[in-house]
DNA sequence: ATGTTATTTCTGTAATTACTGAAATCGGAG
DNA sequence: CTCCGATTTCAGTAATTACAGAAATAACAT
């Protein structure tokens, strides 16, 4: 796998952005580089390409698997694992809010519910009433995200032309 | 400003989710700090509440500042500067938003675009579409966040009900 | 079984990022 | 101008995170 100028320089930037938003910097590389590929990678071939330890590579991929957004596939003839990635933008975009959802936002209105809890425990007015609006508020997203989600791609694509028409819909 | 268990609770879980999220974690309590706070803080009161250095609060509070979060306010008879943060949570989710569409997506857009040129030039037809059909989709839905973000707070709430008949309005 | 190649785990190191405390600067008040 | 409190800057240090390379394990072929 050569990295040629486009694809150089989109697996770098990739990276960075991966950085600002909580992702390790090689982890982010990798999936770019394999979202770009022709066909499926193995893991010796990744760590060649991007110039990191073999080791790294492994682990990255580890992550990737845990997030769902890389497979393992195999190939005739050939005992090693390669790995491929989802080549749908807007699935894509569907795991990664799937799975942020999940590790962070549901546990973070738990905790904000219990907080809740303590302050009306503990006649803290202001606090509960404050924490209470930031959890509606983040169920409120998430139970939307969740009606969402479900519409299929083609769905999605006619809902983010429709940005006027709700608006005059809901009659601002 | 004593922490009191709810509020400690709430610190510090915010501050465990800007790490998650690519925000130093000083600077993600501080906002979670001001955000429950009954009246503006002053720099030190922050620093003694949380126990963290002075100049570390000073430099948080740039940062917060600089997402446009946090506004200094003055206190009558009092020389020093009094921060406070934006309380309304739909307000608050629309700036932080809006900043990160600025500051993230809407360069890697301009990225993705570079590098579809140069696929082009290079004649890479597989890396020309893949990262097209990427560029498509953060453009389409920047987009449609657009749209959105001009709607009330109101209108946002009804759009989160509104989920179901959404689906029923496509017709999926 | 033994050898061979692929993969993972683990430990030490490197790089980055966050933080502190001191010093410098700023900005009014007298 | 000089003083004094508030704030920022800066340089050194601490803590965290990412990474490489070695060692261990696994998976298969012979």
């Amino acid at each position: 796998m050569e990295l040629t100028p486009a694809i150089g320089k989109f697996v770098l930037h990739w990276g960075e952005m991966g950085t600002r938003w909580g992702i390790n910097r090689t982890v982010a590389q990798i999936h770019a580089l394999l979202h770009i590929a022709p066909a499926p990678l193995h893991a010796e071939e990744i760590a060649d390409t991007l110039g990191v330890a073999r080791s790294n590579v492994s682990n990255s991929l580890k992550e990737l698997q845990g997030w769902g957004i890389v497979k393992i596939v195999h190939v005739m003839g050939d005992r090693r694992d390669h790995f491929e990635s989802i080549h749908d933008v807007w699935a894509l975009f569907q795991i990664i809010m799937d799975e942020r959802k999940k590790r962070e936002i549901d546990p973070t209105v738990a905790v904000l519910r219990e907080c809740v809890a303590t302050a009306k425990a503990d006649g803290e007015e202001l606090a509960q009433r404050r924490l209470g609006e930031l959890a509606e508020f983040m169920e409120s997203m998430s139970g939307w995200y969740m009606q969402v989600r479900k519409l299929p791609p083609s769905g999605w694509r006619q809902l983010a032309k429709m940005g006027n028409a709700i608006g005059k819909l809901i009659g601002r």
